[in-house]
Formats: C-alpha cells, sequence, structure tokens
DNA sequence: GATCTCAGTGTAATCGTTTACATTGTGCAT
DNA sequence: ATGCACAATGTAAACGATTACACTGAGATC
C-alpha cells in the first residue's frame, strides 16, 4: 500500500506537508504543490480513508437506517440520498432493519463504532427508535429524521404532510358522493400512520360523516395483515363504498383480495392509496394515487444532514413535503 | 468516548488484556476475563471499529456494487448479502453504479481507501469493470462477481443459469406454436445479456426455425430503450406471435406499449419474460415468468465471499443458479 | 542593523485498537 | 536446588493519516 510517506518521499518533502496539499490548506508553495500532486499521481496513491477517521475522529460514511430495503418507497429515499453523499464524497452505509427495534439498535451501535459523520434514520418505532439515537446524539453526530419522527429529539426531520395527503384523498372519495369510507392505515407509533388516519378523520369530520369505528383498521404496515384487514372490511354486513389505503405496499394486498374476488378498484369499491411504488408501473387500474416526493425527501434529508455538519449549532428544522393527488391517466 | 483504556484501568488490567478478552483469545483466566467483562458492561464500552480496522488493515465492512438500486432485483440481491454481512458482524456499504462505468471506477476506489474487506459487484460492464476490480484483487482483497461475470479475472462468481432460461422459455413458446418469436435482449457486454440471447437462438435452432435478425433487439437492458424496441418488432410487417423479454424492468415498458395498443399479453402476443420483480405482485396480466432466485443469488454470494476471506488460496469457483418457468396462476 | 511578521515547511504527537515480544510466576521434571 | 515449560499478563510499537507546535529565512519596519 503506497502511503503519505512514500509520496512525502518522492516529492523531497515532509508528510505534514503531503497532508496539506491533498486537504487543500493555503499555506503552501505552488512549486512544491505541484510536485506532490505529480508524486501522487505517479504513486497512484489513494488516501486511506481509515487512518483518515481515527484521526479526525469522524468518518466519510453517513449511516442510512431504513425499515425495509423491499419498499420501493424506502429504495428511492436512499436513492436521493446518495447522489448528494457522493457529491460530498461520502459513502452510504446501508441498514436494513425489517422494521425490528432490536436490529435497528444493533445497527445504531455498529455505526456509532464506525465512527458515522451522521445518520439518516427511518424509525421503526417512534419511541423505542428514540433510545439508540440519542446515544447517537450525545456523541455529537448529527441526526435527521426522515418520514418517521422521533420522540423526545430535538433532531432536523423531514416528513410528508401525511394529515394534508389523507384529508384530501378522503375528501375526494366524498366528493364523489361516498359515505361509508374505509381507511386501512398504519400504527400510532408511526407518523405516517397516526397522522394520515387523523386526515382522514378530519376529512369525515369537515363533511358531518360520522365515524364508524369498524371501517378503521389499523395495521403494522405490513402487506400481510393489510390482506387481513382488506377481507374484513369486504365482509362486512354494510361493507364501504369507498376506501383509503395508506401504503404502497398494503395496496398491493388490498388488489390481490379484489381480484380475487372479482371486484374492479374504481366501479365496485372506490380506491384512493398512498404511493406511486410498484403500482404505477405496471398498467394496474386506474384509481388515484397520492404522490410523495420519495427522491426528493431522501435529498433533503441529506442535505440537511450536511448542513447540520458544518453548523452544530442553529436550532432543529422540521421540513415537510406535500403530497399531490394524482389520477392514473397522467401516467400514460 | 469510553476506550479499551478506561476497560482497561476499570478493570485493573492491560490494554492487552482487555482485547484478548474482546476478542476470546484463550490464554485469560476466568477471573480477569469476569472482571473485564463487568467492566464493559459497566461502561458501555463499545469497541472502536475504526481503530480496529487500522490496526488489523481490514475493516469489518463489505462493499456492495450495485448498477441499479432502483430496481427490485438487485436490491433483493442485497437483501440476501446483508443478512449473511450481519450474521458475520459486517456491515454494507451500498453503492449504486446507475450503469456508469465511471461512477462505478469511482467507488471502487473509495471502498478501497475504506479498507473494505471484501466486495461484491455486479458489474456495469464485464470488460470495463475489470480494470478498477483488477485494483482491488491486487490488495488481496476478496471479490465476488454477482449476475455479471467479470472479463479476464479469476475471482468466485454466482451466476442465473441464463442460456437455459432463456431456451425453456423459448420453447415454452415453440411448444404453443409460435415460430415467429422476437426476443428483447440485454447488451453482449454483460453476462445475462448475451446469454439469454443465446439461449434464444439455441432453442430456435433445435427446432430448425430459422433466425431472423428483424426479430432480436438488443438494448443497454434500461427500460427506455425497451419501450421502443417493442414498437419496432410491433410495426413489423410481420410482428412476432410470440416474445421473450430479457429483464422485468424491460417487460414493465413493454406492457406499457401493448396496453396503448390494446393489445392482450395473452392472447395478442404471447409474452414470457424474466423476473418476479414489480409485476407478479400486482395483478397484472398472467404470462409466464422465469424466476430467478435473488435472494439466493445475493445470499451465496456473500457466503462465498465469507469463505474466500477466511481461504484465499482455493481455486475461484462459478455456481449458476437454475431458473424456474412460473405460470402465474400459481401465484395466487 | 535589530526586531518583527509571516509564509512555508518540518517534527512529532495523536487517534484507539491489536499484537509481537518481554516478563512474571507457578508447577514439574531432573 | 536448578532449569524448563507454559499459562497469564504487561509493555510498547505499530497501522496511516492529521495537526499543534516549532522552526527557518526573507522582507518590512523602525
Amino acid at each position: 500500500m503506497v502511503t503519505v510517506k512514500d509520496v512525502a518521499s518522492l516529492a523531497g518533502v515532509s508528510t505534514a506537508t503531503v497532508s496539506r496539499v491533498l486537504n487543500g490548506y493555503p499555506n503552501v508553495s505552488d512549486e512544491t504543490a505541484a510536485r506532490v500532486t505529480r508524486a501522487v499521481a505517479q504513486l497512484g496513491y489513494r488516501p486511506n480513508r481509515v487512518a483518515r477517521s481515527l484521526r479526525v475522529q469522524t468518518s466519510q460514511a453517513i449511516g442510512v437506517i431504513i425499515p425495509d430495503i423491499q419498499n420501493n418507497f424506502f429504495v428511492s429515499i436512499v436513492r436521493g440520498i446518495e447522489d448528494v453523499a457522493i457529491a460530498h464524497n461520502h459513502i452510504l452505509l446501508l441498514c436494513n432493519t425489517d422494521d425490528h427495534p432490536a436490529r435497528e439498535e444493533n445497527y445504531v451501535d455498529l455505526l456509532l463504532g464506525e465512527g458515522i459523520a451522521g445518520l439518516i434514520i427511518c424509525a421503526s418505532d417512534e419511541k423505542q427508535s428514540s433510545v439508540p439515537v440519542r446515544r447517537v446524539i450525545e456523541q455529537a453526530v448529527p441526526v435527521v429524521a426522515l418520514d418517521r419522527a422521533l420522540s423526545d429529539l430535538e433532531v432536523d426531520t423531514v416528513l410528508t404532510d401525511n394529515v394534508a395527503a389523507s384529508r384530501e384523498a378522503t375528501e375526494y372519495l366524498i366528493a364523489r358522493g361516498h359515505q361509508r369510507i374505509g381507511v386501512i392505515a398504519g400504527p400510532d407509533y408511526l407518523t405516517p400512520g397516526r397522522e394520515r388516519r387523523q386526515g382522514y378523520e378530519q376529512a369525515l369530520a369537515a363533511h358531518g360523516i360520522p365515524l364508524d369505528p369498524a371501517l378503521i383498521r389499523v395495521t403494522d404496515f405490513r402487506p400481510s395483515q393489510a390482506r387481513e384487514e382488506a377481507r374484513a372490511l369486504l365482509d362486512l354486513p354494510k361493507p364501504p363504498t369507498g376506501l383509503l389505503v395508506c401504503s404502497g405496499l398494503m395496496t398491493v394486498e388490498v388488489l390481490r383480495e379484489l381480484k380475487v374476488r372479482h371486484l374492479d378498484p374504481m366501479r365496485d369499491l372506490a380506491l384512493v392509496a398512498f404511493d406511486d411504488t410498484v403500482l404505477s408501473r405496471c398498467l394496474c387500474p386506474d384509481f388515484p394515487l397520492i404522490m410523495q416526493s420519495t427522491y426528493e425527501l431522501g435529498h433533503t434529508a441529506a442535505e440537511l444532514l450536511f448542513e447540520r455538519m458544518r453548523d452544530t449549532e442553529k436550532p432543529a428544522r422540521t421540513v415537510r413535503f406535500e403530497t399531490g393527488l394524482m389520477e392514473r391517466s397522467e401516467l400514460a
């Protein structure tokens, strides 16, 4: 391995000077800098990022924790993060928790050991996730909460405006004459779960439609449970005529259940669902979708993180992204 | 930050002994080991992986390079890799190249700087990718080529049996009476591109059907181009009656084109396509799919990598995974 | 010409581990 | 008793970068 020592001796300078040239410090004569640059090229020197990390006590890696790498929603977010990271010469340590707080905690400690420069986390549980994340903050490592807030922590946060999105979707159904509207929502311990149900409830309230607990199905966001809830809803003595499904993966299961029952997602049951992922691209029925800016979510979270690395002082910010209700015909 | 020094002084031993306990060396008395373990717990000590990496000259991270993180096929592979990595207390450095050899090369050097313990790569170009990967091998860092072979390199390789898969699919169409069978294939510089076309050609040859160059469309695997090729095929004076599409993402585009033309992917044009991803779960038409064991591809690649870390001597191995042609009705 | 400033560079400590080598002490064979 | 083997532990040198601090010499200031 070629080290800064080798470069130094070839260029006839000290390692300190080499380091100064490489890191763009001002007090180096042009002539010396040129010699060093030449030596670097000649030897094919690549800095050892591990040694650097040890010395400066922070690596050029940022930790990314997501609950489900198979879910296109999160992958698209990661894509947004990556583009920012690479622009800053940073690299991603990607961790997939499968929604297990224990696995998440393990990963957080691993990442701390890696000396990450920052952490972006889509928490598996607002409360439980706060515990390990607090350790990260105590180490003065910047954190951004993404898609899901963290309880009792002062961190930068990037979210979708879930309440508005859900309210708009519900009102879309109401405007089309539906009064019995079901919702398959996420769990209360996650921001999108809780807030989307709130938006649904707000819309009904605003139009004087009474809440029917039988129509509100709270899941853990996992597809299998969504299937069951869809069955339960359809098997009601008086099933809903409209349905709001609060995540892309759950929507797939709902569609499958509809298919089995030979029901059309627009004629037989007015469907509105969150997320473009998977569905929009595959020519499935044309029910409307609530589009989230996934790539931008990730991109913004990463930008916030890098800003935070530069300035640790300014107060924590929360960014909310608006959604758009999109009729499928617009997609071609 | 709590270090081995802190642990050592609390336990009343030297740092060497702490390290020995932590790494399970034999020559430590039970009594001392217990004291150290207690001190570790008491202080909440977590080893600094960066320092360790610097000293032992290899980190507990493995680099994973994929061409498209938005493609479920690769994500599923990553999922398989991750499970093995975590079992070995390793972490993933995930890099997405968007099929750009330049971006890939940049990432390889970044990963080398991170002192990765191993690299798993789905190359963007068999030949071009070999250049940076050769540098990795020269540093004695184990490499596994995944889904795509690497030219002129002696590395462990995990592949799908593309020729057989493609032959089987084509014969499926032939058995149903099709003689004019089109193929939308991938590029020759990638293993799956080249081999799948070969399988197609073998099947035709075996049944005495002459090759028609107009029916063979070679793309770069990117969806947009697939759309164009689909158009070209359908616009032929004598369009094909059967069609083999060689990747999941391309298939989506083909389906969209069919949709626009109000053609049914089974009645109007017998379609067979690679990959479960995206499509199978979304209740699209029931044409048959060639199923690849994506998770197992990743899992096996990772296992091969860890074996290789233990034994750098044994000759490079190539593992081929069989595919299954699946009628969609089997999926429910 | 003595002093000061400062650009340009070098010396060496440092980051937190692991590990080669040295040291100690105990039990056992001679 | 002497020496040896060996288990248990300690000392200190790495790993490869960054950086605080020291140094040099040339020009500016008085």
